[in-house]
RNA sequence: GCGGGCAUGGCGGAAUCGGUAGACGCAAGGGACUUAAAAUCCCUCGGCCUUAGUGCUGUCCGGGUUCGAGUCCCGGUGCCCGCACCA
């Protein structure tokens, strides 16, 4: 049996929940609201009128909300509850802003864990998996939301990965696959490859194992060939946050420079005749005094051949972790190779090369020319070494002279001093002078290089997408063909030794070659499941079609609208979704670029921890006492204090996890939502409290009360405008709220869209009590019961259940989910009378009322008669009166 | 190191274009109702003050612009996030 969430505070909510309430005065008072009624009822009724089921085919225009489909890790948690809770307002409320709303659920379902469970628990990952699913998701089921569970599909389905080994096969053909032998990340412990984004600081980023260096032949997505459009299309996806495309244009690093050749003048055995560097910085070439090459460039593994300290030094260089901690402490070190090449613009002058262990082979061509006096890695390469340090920039401020180089190089903007053609130009021009200059001699062209890398794709896994390739001598890598497809993994399969099982199954990788038929090889890798990922939501537009998709419904869908997530996926998974979307259009599935036209990237859900003597205590064992203002917690089991200790995202490990199913089992769902939604914007973490959810749970039981307690009085009223006196004003509320709350939703700020319902209940909350009591004038009732149906259609994308069963109280017919978005009144928006601040030299004084339509010199008359501003006058005149429009008056003494 | 962001009561946070700082919620304190408790309702709630006011002060710190600055500009401090030997 599940514990109930248990503080001190909530338990006597918990059991008020579970036995009908009644206040002890009234024998006839309303009941408390039970959400465990409630809840499976109203959901039924959603199910029943196929509410939620898109219909492509509708004429209303079109709108697509999209939240990042989970891993099926085997329960929901709180983050997801945030996630979606948000995905469903939108979806709700675009949905009675008239709109056709898309809003799908899947399960982004390969992946590691379920091979880690095959091996700890002896289940089949496919069984292990699909059960997950089926638990999440009827916990989801029971948040309420708006989804289309017709359109369901997991990326494990066959069906799925049947239309991804085809969208592969397509790309194979367009070019956009390549195989090659390269060094990759190798994870020692989940024993397959990563990609760079995969690796984290030198560590898997799932695993955190030290990743190796390995040779292996690979499939790759070639994305670098969209670098420039990756990152040329950042600029129009203005509905992103800023955070976004700034990673991603600094994950595509694009860098223009200059790719120089080098002639060599002592050049020992080598056959080059030239060293081919890359530099963003070729105006500094007159400062050059060495050449510095990869330990892994094929310059210093030709030399090593026959130089064992070489081959000890580039051994020693490999073996050099890549984690920041390396790095950051790693000494500059170099190998001097015995070669020089000429300098090209001074006559006689050469550079000595080195090998060096801090250049990298893939980035640029693995070579590099020094300049110690502006780079500091050069500087202190040459401090180590003894080479010279020649300054050829000068600072702005003193542009004669060279900068001063001591311990740290000069890399700000200045001007080129000692430099030939490059004197006297500022940093920019120089470098294009430079590269023009160098291209008339020949020796160097103008370059652009990127840090994004191709995607390498192929995992050592079984629970996977198989990569639809067949191996053959003698034709080599041949493609499934499509009528052969899908290539289903075999479900006969063993986890009870590391690596891949495909690998080892007795028969499934015998095939014979589509070509020649000969016998051959299935390809045993499966891809990477990012590109699981990279185009569920076009497969959601027409889950049922034979094709990935079908063009017509992509493209009136895509781009998703609204797309909500973590932050955790602004590099790998969007950038790979915004490649694969371009990718389908070369291959004829869709025809757009970008495939989320809104992202909104929302914060964590945080929790206190709290820790014992034998390690975390979660919160459902811990009681909260406060006291003195010192709040304690208290271990419930062992009757212990424990220590309370800092914020921190909801993780096992730190045991502060808070299970959604107890919190929609105690409270109900439309609380956890609305709790989700209140308080933090939804950028930022939220911290769940109890107290909070309590909060949140006595607005609900307050909206019922005042409901119930006035729903005679409802029942009795049509509802109406109020023109004057008290009606005027609860009408002027309401329509106030509407407009706002409307703004609010439509920029996600769902936390002051929050605030806003408190305020209207809290405006009517009198009326609605005297309604109840009989005391309200039938002008009074008639705009209170509009205000209350605008509270209603309100709150309803965010508490839908709570919704349905307020409508129906106050007796009106239909379901509130299918009731379009009231419209506001223009003219009650704006104020007759308008209340203004009054300073007298910037300092608030007074304040006035006036008429709306009062002008600038009748607001003035009316202050300056007022008896506080002829205090501070002194019987003087202003030298100035400031009026701004409906804002303030100041008065300047 | 590079890039980006943030800083407002006891807490989460509001404050549209530079115009009443602290909406709304939480916590806290007081009161009503009750045999009692819970629930509910009402009140107080940034700080300071022998003058309780038409008072002073207050949005990380120091300057500036302005009739007016949480908001804009310059300089600094602290924290957070991303990337990182990328030439």
């Amino acid at each position: 049996m599940k514990q109930h969430y248990s503080f001190s505070v909530s338990k006597n909510t918990l059991k008020a929940i579970k036995e009908p309430y009644f206040k002890a005065s009234d024998p006839m008072a309303t009941e408390r609201y039970n959400p465990r009624v409630t809840e499976p009822k109203w959901r039924n009724a959603w199910d029943e009128a196929k509410l939620f089921e898109t219909d492509n085919a509708s004429p209303k225009p079109k709108y697509y909300v999209l939240e990042m489909f989970p891993y099926p890790s085997g329960r929901i948690h709180m983050g997801h509850v945030r996630n979606y809770a948000m995905g469903d307002v939108v979806a709700r409320y675009k949905r009675a802003m008239g709109y056709n709303v898309l809003h799908p659920m899947g399960w982004d379902a390969f992946g590691m864990p379920a091979e880690n469970a095959a091996m700890q628990n002896k289940v089949h990952p496919k069984e292990w998996t699909y059960q997950n699913i089926a638990a999440m998701r009827s916990q989801l089921k029971s948040m309420g939301l708006s989804i289309d569970w017709t359109r369901e599909f997991a990326t494990c389905d066959v069906d799925y990965y049947h239309r991804q080994q085809m969208l592969f096969v397509d790309f194979l053909h367009k070019g956009l696959v390549g195989r090659r032998v390269s060094k990759v990340n190798w994870d020692p412990e989940d024993q397959t490859v990563l990609a760079n984004e995969q690796v984290i600081d030198g560590r898997g980023w799932r695993s955190g194992a030290l990743v190796e260096q390995r040779e292996l032949a690979q499939w790759v997505f070639k994305i670098s060939d969209y670098s420039e459009e990756l990152l040329d299309a950042l600029d129009n996806l203005d509905n992103w946050p800023d955070k976004v495309r700034t990673m991603q244009r600094n994950w595509i690093g694009k860098s223009r420079g200059a790719r120089i050749n080098f002639p060599f003048v002592k050049r020992s055995s080598i056959k080059d005749d030239e060293l081919i560097c890359f530099s963003t910085r070729p105006d500094t070439l007159y400062g050059a005094s060495f050449m510095a090459i990869s330990a892994e460039h094929p310059i210093t593994l030709e030399l090593a051949k026959s130089d064992p300290k070489l081959l000890a030094f580039v051994e020693q260089c490999r073996r050099l972790g890549t984690s920041t901690a390396d790095i950051e402490t790693a000494e500059k070190q170099g190998y001097d190779l015995g070669l020089t090449v000429k300098h090209p613009f001074i006559e006689g002058k050469e550079l000595p090369v080195y090998a060096a262990n801090f250049v990298l082979m893939d980035y640029g061509t693995g070579a590099i020319f020094g300049c110690p006096a502006h780079d500091q890695r050069d500087l202190d390469f040459a401090r180590k070494y003894g080479l010279e340090v020649t300054s050829v920039v000068a600072t702005l401020s003193d542009p004669n002279t060279p900068a001063p180089v001591d311990d740290i190089a000069f890399v700000d903007d200045g001007v080129l001093v000692n430099s030939g053609p490059m004197s006297g130009l500022r940093k920019d021009e120089a470098i294009n002078k430079a590269i023009d200059v160098l291209a008339e001699m020949g020796l160097a062209k103008e370059e652009i290089n990127y840090r994004l890398r191709d995607w390498g794709i192929s995992r050592q896994r079984y629970w996977g997408c198989p990569i639809p390739v067949i191996h053959c001598d003698d034709c080599g890598t041949v493609p499934v063909p499509k009528s052969d497809l899908p290539v289903k993994l075999p479900e006969d399969v063993t986890f009870d030794i590391p690596g891949n099982p495909l690998d080892r199954h007795p028969t499934w990788r015998h095939v014979n070659c589509p070509k020649c038929n000969k016998p051959a090889s299935r390809e045993t890798d499966t891809m990477d499941t990012f590109v699981d990922s990279s185009w569920y939501f076009a497969r959601f537009t027409a889950p049922w079609e034979h094709e990935p998709t079908d063009p017509k419904a992509a493209n009136d869908w895509l781009p998703v609208d609204q797309y909500i997530g973590g932050i955790e996926h602004a590099i790998l998974h969007l950038l790979y979704s915004r490649f694969f979307t371009r990718a389908m259009k070369v291959t004829g599935h869709l025809n757009i670029e970008e495939p989320f036209k809104g992202l909104f990237t929302q914060g964590m859900v945080v929790h206190e921890t709290y820790k014992g003597e034998a390690g975390f205590v979660t919160p459902a064992d811990i009681c909260i006492e406060e006291s003195d203002g010192k709040r304690r917690a208290i271990d419930i089991a062992s009757g212990k204090e424990v220590k309370i200790g800092s914020i921190e995202k909801m993780s096992k490990s730190k045991k502060n996890v808070v299970d959604p199913d107890d919190i929609i089992a105690s409270y109900g769902a439309d609380t956890a939502r609305f709790f989700m939604l209140s308080d933090s914007p939804p950028e930022r973490d939220v911290i769940w409290t109890e107290s909070g959810v309590e909060g949140s749970h006595r607005f609900v039981q307050r909206i019922w009360r005042l409901l119930n307690d006035a729903s005679e009085g409802f029942k009795a009223t049509k509802s109406g405008k109020g023109i004057d006196g008290k009606a005027g004003e609860i009408s002027k509320s309401a329509h106030k709220t509407l407009k706002a709350v409307g703004e609010d939703l439509d920029k996600l700020a769902f936390n002051k869209a929050v605030a806003r319902l408190y305020e209207l209940v809290n405006m009517i909350a009198n009326p609605i009590s005297e309604i109840a009591k009989g005391n309200a004038d039938p002008q009074t009732t008639s705009a209170t019961k509009e205000a209350v149906e605008f509270l209603i259609a309100m709150f309803a994308p965010m508490m839908p259940h709570l919704a349905e069963e307020c409508w129906q109280v106050i007796g009106n017919s239909g379901m509130i989910a299918d009731h379009p978005w009231p419209k506001f009144d223009d003219g009650l928006v704006v104020d007759d009378d308008i209340f203004l601040p009054i300073q007298v030299n910037g300092k608030k004084r007074a304040e006035v009322t006036v008429s709306a339509s009062a002008n600038q010199d009748e607001i003035i008359a009316a202050v300056l008669e007022m008896d506080v501003i002829k205090g501070y006058l002194d019987g003087n005149k202003p030298r100035k009166v400031i009026v701004v429009p409906k804002r303030i008056v100041n008065i300047v003494l």
